[in-house]
DNA sequence: CCAATGCGTTAGTGATCGCTAACGTATAGC
DNA sequence: GCTATACGTTAGCGATCACTAACGCATTGG
């Protein structure tokens, strides 16, 4: 089973959950923004609802998703847990030096 | 060839990461820290070069590694591009929900 | 009813991942 | 110089990924 960074590396899963945001859609309505087909994007969304990013509800021959708040906290703070405070100051220093390069002629 | 979020999906990545925060190191000594091979983590500093989350710099027989702030700076610009505003506010939502929920007898 | 259509999910497949085992190579130690 | 040892990288393999093709199954229109 795949974890919560795993689901969030895959582009068009990231797609979805953006889509998502916009409120609960049923499969082939998410499927409509994509280029893949209906299977890839309802296999995506399997695999979201597997890591606790969605959930789904049935009514009648549609399902709908729709994204899980718990779900995007948990993510939250692994990214929080990966991202220490040391790597932010690596950054920094990568912005400062950019910065007096595109400055110097 | 992968990219970045997807290098830093797998967690012994991620950890190697954290480790280089302390300054280059060759691949035996950050080797040392994992329960892995000493090739399997030779192969993840490679993906990481790949992807310029790291850069390589050879002196005698040892190569020594180190994070790339520039690479690092791009990461967290793709995050941020994923995390949209709208999740925070769902992130909040669910941050109220469970505290209702656990204040409540 | 009942065929036809539309919705979503399961087979099946080539590509990729993460690992151990085997390897090449450069440096010590003598 | 020459063997022994330590460092890092390439084969090779089972497992997993992302996708299209084929499927099951409701529901709609007649």
């Amino acid at each position: 089973m795949p974890d919560l960074l795993t689901a969030i590396a895959e582009p068009n899963r990231r797609r979805l959950l953006q889509l998502l945001g916009n409120g609960e859609q049923t499969v082939t309505e998410l499927a409509s923004r994509f280029s893949v087909s209906r299977s890839a994007v309802s296999q995506h969304l399997i695999l979201l609802a597997d890591v606790g990013l969605v959930t789904s509800r049935q009514e009648g021959r549609f399902r709908f998703y729709s994204l899980r708040p718990q779900g995007l906290a948990a993510l939250r703070a692994e990214l929080a847990e990966f991202w220490t405070h040391e790597l932010d100051l690596l950054v920094l220093d990568a912005q400062a030096a950019s910065r007096s390069n595109t400055t110097r002629p």
